[in-house]
DNA sequence: AATAATTATATTGCACACAATTAGATTGTG
DNA sequence: CACAATCTAATTGTGTGCAATATAATTATT
């Protein structure tokens, strides 16, 4: 029979123990998804987060990089470079804003629109590689995101 | 009413919105999970994937670089100069194997079995800051490790 | 209008991730 | 035994993340 403090103390071991943390499986699982991304992406000349900032010009083109930046949770540092090489692979042009020359626009060139139509066989490819099905899959990113907002918030 | 081609059109614009990417909700999250962390570990001088490199050898000690980054699949690339700040930070040592010249044993310094006291109130700081109930908690463990398995064998 | 405070982006430095290559050690085969 | 194939780490180079700082522009205050 244990003792208390052996008790306490063989909790916080499971609570250290690597396969029972949320933390590595999302970190893990993330990694994992960006490899699988890799070869799709290599095909259309991206990376993987360069891939969400496309996205998000997609949707909407034209945004600040701060406003790109809190779409995507990343901030100037993470970006700036990252914009500088989509411009300079001809995907978007960065212009300063007239009205207030601190914002930079990020907009897309007709070679970053035409991209989509080449992108828009990717999330397919990572649907069937993922094995989910279209239920199951929006509710996990439901989950996910709902935890996102609770650390956020912390 | 929509033509056949431009509901084909709007359905995959649906799959390329950002908040419908699983993908973007596991990275996001798991950069959140890594900003919650942030002050925490920085309290006890280690970074991120140092504390999960950690987390591995209070579990096990003595294993290879292999075994390591088999455990959080990561090469060595990665482990290599993470695992050489671990030990000029005095919480591992890097001893080679004699039978096998190639092979790196990491063994833990009694520094670095001590920090495990230090590190073990993280866990419930984490639990606290996701807002999630164990039960909850545990099945999105499941689910999204069941998810990384089916990435990883695609 | 001059000055202070704020805001938006850029820069710098450090630490991952990971592909590709290298170097050294071991094993398998003839 | 020779020697190719394999295995294990380390190295190198590119691209993020992010904290800290710098720079430049705008807004608020006097």
């Amino acid at each position: 029979m244990q003792s208390k403090t052996a008790k306490t103390a063989s909790h916080s071991d499971a609570m250290l123990l690597l396969d029972n943390q949320l933390c590595f499986a999302l970190y893990s699982t993330s990694l994992a998804m960006t490899r699988v991304y890799k070869p799709l992406l290599d095909d259309i000349g991206l990376t993987y987060p360069q891939y969400l900032a496309m996205l998000v010009l997609w949707e909407k083109d034209g945004l600040t990089v701060s406003a790109l930046g809190e779409r995507l949770c990343l901030d100037s540092g993470t970006l700036t470079p990252l914009l500088k090489r989509l411009e300079s692979s001809g995907l978007i042009a960065r212009v300063r804003d007239v009205e207030d020359e601190r914002r930079v626009h990020i907009t897309l060139t007709s070679a970053g629109r035409k991209l989509k139509t080449k992108a828009a066989k990717i999330p397919g490819c990572i649907l069937s590689a993922s094995q989910c099905s279209i239920p199951e899959l929006n509710a996990l990113v439901q989950q996910v995101q709902g935890l996102r907002g609770r650390l956020l918030a912390a």
